[in-house]
DNA sequence: GTATATTTTCGAAGATTATTCGATTATTTA
DNA sequence: TAAATAATCGAATAATCTTCGAAAATATAC
């Protein structure tokens, strides 16, 4: 891909983008500065976070999507919000969670290929100490951040 | 929440934004023209499906998570599409995945609470006859569709 | 119940931005 | 090497966002 592309695609993955007041105002029939009035307010208030971009994974070189459940190990088990904020700066990491049941993460990371996977799994395991890790191969992607492909 | 408010939420969520060129252009020190022409060029290959805010989910009162890990039964067990498109038009439904492993979907609900969580689940254990299931809780999302939380 | 303060709506005008167009340059294909 | 295609980019236009102020609606206080 070429670097002007994937600069739009690493700016437009977390922001980048701005809402589309006329054709909403057209579309639900208000005047488009009361729109924008009640945007605003919900970006103030933080009800809106960002506004970005979703992809064709696979076009954009992350076809891989994997599901890990992670373990931690010794004072991280009882303090996964260290672990999981770090982890989740990673730009491969589309999302963490701290959850229940029998791991304490859960992460959504894209790669390449399966040897990126494996590249990923093998350097993390290592610098974070998991204790132990299960993954789950997404084999078609039917759905994503509530747009389906 | 406002009706007008719930009604650009819903909106959001699926699309209705736009990227920002001017930005990136000053950004990225490129020409605003040759950014559009790439834009473009992304909509059209389909690298780019949409464009869509990221909320902070309990504030639009969805606010429990939850990944459900999901067997089907009989003929669909052969078949996880079907079951799965249906799945996807769920508004609920963030993600659906078919799957590596003991599962063969994977399911990101988002609902307003546990209540509401259960009578999903109720209904489309009915309605889709799933032969078993197993659900992960989330307890804090650190990130979510590549935004930090 | 009424007055006051606050929030929300919304049209008009200005500021900013996206988009089209055409020419030039770069890259690919034959 | 030539021709075709793709990509860059400045200038001008079209469209959009944003600000402003006034009015209406709603909430709060007395």
């Amino acid at each position: 891909m070429k670097d002007i592309r994937l600069k739009l695609v690493n700016l437009f993955k977390q922001g980048f983008c701005v809402p589309q007041i006329a054709r909403i105002a057209k579309k639900i029939k208000e005047p488009s500065t009361t729109l924008h009035y009640n945007i605003k307010r919900m970006e103030k208030e933080g009800v809106i976070k960002a506004y970005k971009a979703v992809f064709d994974y696979k076009k954009i070189g992350q076809g891989h999507c994997t599901y890990l459940l992670i373990n931690l190990s010794g004072e991280d088990y009882g303090n996964p919000e260290k672990i999981a904020k770090e982890l989740a700066k990673d730009e491969s990491v589309e999302s963490v969670d701290i959850c229940t049941g029998d791991y304490e993460l859960l992460v959504k990371l894209r790669t390449k290929d399966i040897d990126e996977y494996y590249e990923w799994v093998k350097n993390n395991v290592q610098k974070f100490k998991f204790a132990k890790s299960t993954s789950i191969t997404s084999l078609k992607q039917v759905k994503t951040e509530f747009v389906e492909m």
